[in-house]
DNA sequence: CATCCTTTGAAGTAG
DNA sequence: CTACTTCAAAGGATG
């Protein structure tokens, strides 16, 4: 049952022990920011105080909590997808945690002020004070790396501590706000400031809440303040379709082998038509159709930069599809939404709610209704078999492909061209990633914020507020999004993305930090991740 | 125009 | 096994 026993399949669904998630170290990326053009670090020891959060991280590695998963896997015993193994199922987070939780949710107050704690979260912009207003924050633990390096605008002193010891590696430390506070909106941040010279900080005090917050576990609120819990940044009421969304991303993938007709569906044949964009892709084509009457704010387009066609994304991902008890049924065995138990079809997890009849956009013409699978130009309209999973993008990145164009390549003999047009296989999406794809376009339209970066860390903090439930839906659909992505792509590897992206830039730096091209993986440059010793971290 | 920024998580590599 | 790196999305900013 253990499918294309590849070494892929191995290692993916291994469950990992403790990504030990940039354990206290510096980050790579840190270190590279730090050396490129943030001017965050003011004073950083040369150590390297991460510009990120360091994580002191005296907690356990975030895969200890337990995870929210679906206990579905129950050991797996159950043949079902043994896949669901307990890859994930890696902690979350242990009944002492829970207790720790509770005693603190309890001692942190009333929970209703998690809502107004957050939502002031973005909101103020320096400060000093040392904060943590985090009482039992341990706060003091942290300052370290992060503060220091976060801190640029002035000394910030550390009010990001990582929440104590009792809850190991649960919610992550707090993130230096975007930048500038949007001037109608406090809750959210405004305008990008000048990034080097006015980053400003969300105040320590403000962290120092958000932090009490994010101990408190929203999780455990009652329904009644879930919804302030869920709109920390920026509006409310954001989290209406999450798990939504991102199910029906799933459900539009080819049925896998066991499921239809279509055994195995392979991908390549067709990969050059436009391609949704990875996972959610195969959204695409419904935001397109379903959703967005009002196509102003949806940014739906071809990516700019790797050509993917991308779904659009309406703020309200609600309405956009109905899904008909037909439709569920025909979710692939392995892909199945989760069991009951977690996903219940209730209106509070949402079927009805996510998947609302197409009446749900007032005033909206309703949309053209195409299947999916004949919206994706595969080349084979309505073969679900062509549908080329959303995770292939044209090599070039650049999405301008016709489909057929692929035939009238008839220089791209040289094998070198060949190869560098062989289309790219993209990682699948990681439980954050989905996340973010789903919830970007409400950030934007809430805050009306544009920038990635910016949108990025409110999604950060949010995700982190999410309640371990929510966030497993996401960790399940990234489970998911695994699996399928392995049954597409049993040969897959990351590693064939290795590389490619940052090549470019890692060989800048090292040439410009040895004076020449550091070829240490000359012969093997997709594996040539860049040692650690050869990143400008240490030259920091 | 390519890269950076920014986030988390998964998976890869190196020691 | 540990530590670290890269990539996944995304879109404005930057060089």
């Amino acid at each position: 049952m253990f499918g294309p026993a590849s070494s892929r399949s191995r290692s993916a669904w291994r469950p990992r022990p403790a990504p030990a998630a940039r354990p206290g170290g510096v980050s790579p990326r840190s270190a590279r920011r730090a050396s490129g053009s943030e001017v965050r670090t003011p004073g950083s020891p040369p150590a390297g105080p991460a510009p990120r959060p360091a994580l002191p991280r005296a907690a356990p590695p975030r895969a200890e909590r337990t995870m929210p998963q679906l206990d579905s896997g129950g050991g797996g015993a159950g043949g079902g997808d043994d896949l669901g193994a307990p890859d994930e199922l890696l902690a979350f987070q242990d009944e002492g945690e829970e207790q720790d939780d509770k005693s603190r949710d309890s001692a942190a107050g009333p929970e209703r002020d998690l809502a107004e704690l957050k939502s002031s979260l973005v909101n103020e912009s320096e400060g000093a004070a040392g904060g943590a207003g985090v009482p039992g924050a341990g706060a003091g633990a942290r300052g370290e790396a992060e503060v220091g390096a976060e801190v640029s605008a002035g000394p910030r002193p550390a009010p990001l501590a990582r929440p104590p010891p009792p809850v190991p590696g649960w919610p992550r430390p707090a993130l230096p706000v975007p930048w500038g506070t949007h001037p109608s909106d406090p809750s959210c941040p405004g305008p990008r400031a000048p990034r080097p010279s006015h980053p400003l900080w969300i105040s320590p005090q403000a962290l120092g809440r958000e932090h009490a917050s994010q101990r408190l576990f929203p999780d455990k609120l009652p329904e009644s303040l879930e919804d302030g819990l869920k709109a920390p940044e920026c509006a409310s009421g954001m989290y209406k379709d999450t798990v939504y969304s991102a199910f029906n991303l799933l459900m539009h993938y080819p049925p896998p082998s066991g499921a239809g007709q279509h055994p195995q569906p392979q991908p390549p044949l067709h990969n050059k038509a436009s391609q949704p964009a990875h996972s959610v892709p195969q959204l695409s084509p419904l935001y397109e159709h379903f959703s967005s009457p009002h196509p102003t704010p949806a940014p739906a387009d071809i990516s700019q930069k790797q050509g993917v066609h991308r779904p659009l994304q309406t703020p309200d991902l609600s309405g956009f599809y109905s899904l008909t008890s037909g439709s569920m049924g025909q979710l692939p065995h392995t892909v199945s939404w989760p069991s009951p138990p977690l996903y219940p079809l209730s209106p509070s997890c949402g079927y009805r709610q996510h998947f609302p009849a197409p009446t749900a956009a007032p005033g909206a013409p309703y949309p053209r209704f195409t299947h999916p699978s004949l919206m994706l130009g595969s080349g084979v309209p309505g073969h679900p078999a062509a549908i080329p999973h959303p995770a292939i993008v044209p090599p070039s990145g650049k999405q301008e492909l016709q489909p057929y164009d692929r035939s009238l390549k008839t220089q791209a003999e040289s094998k070198a061209e060949k190869e560098a047009k062989k289309p790219t296989i993209k990682k699948p999406l990681n439980a954050f990633m989905l996340y973010m794809k789903e919830m970007r376009a409400k950030v934007i339209a809430e805050c009306t914020l544009k920038e990635s970066a910016a949108i990025n860390q409110i999604l950060g903090r949010r995700w982190h507020a999410l309640s371990r439930e929510e966030q497993a839906k996401y960790y399940e659909l990234a489970r998911k999004e695994r699996q399928l992505h392995m049954q597409l792509y049993p040969g897959w590897s990351a590693r064939d993305n290795y590389g490619k992206k940052k090549r470019r830039s890692r060989e800048k730096h090292q040439e410009s930090n040895t004076g020449g091209k550091r070829n240490a993986f000359g012969t093997y440059p997709e594996k040539a991740a860049a040692p650690a010793q050869f990143l400008p971290m240490t030259v920091l």
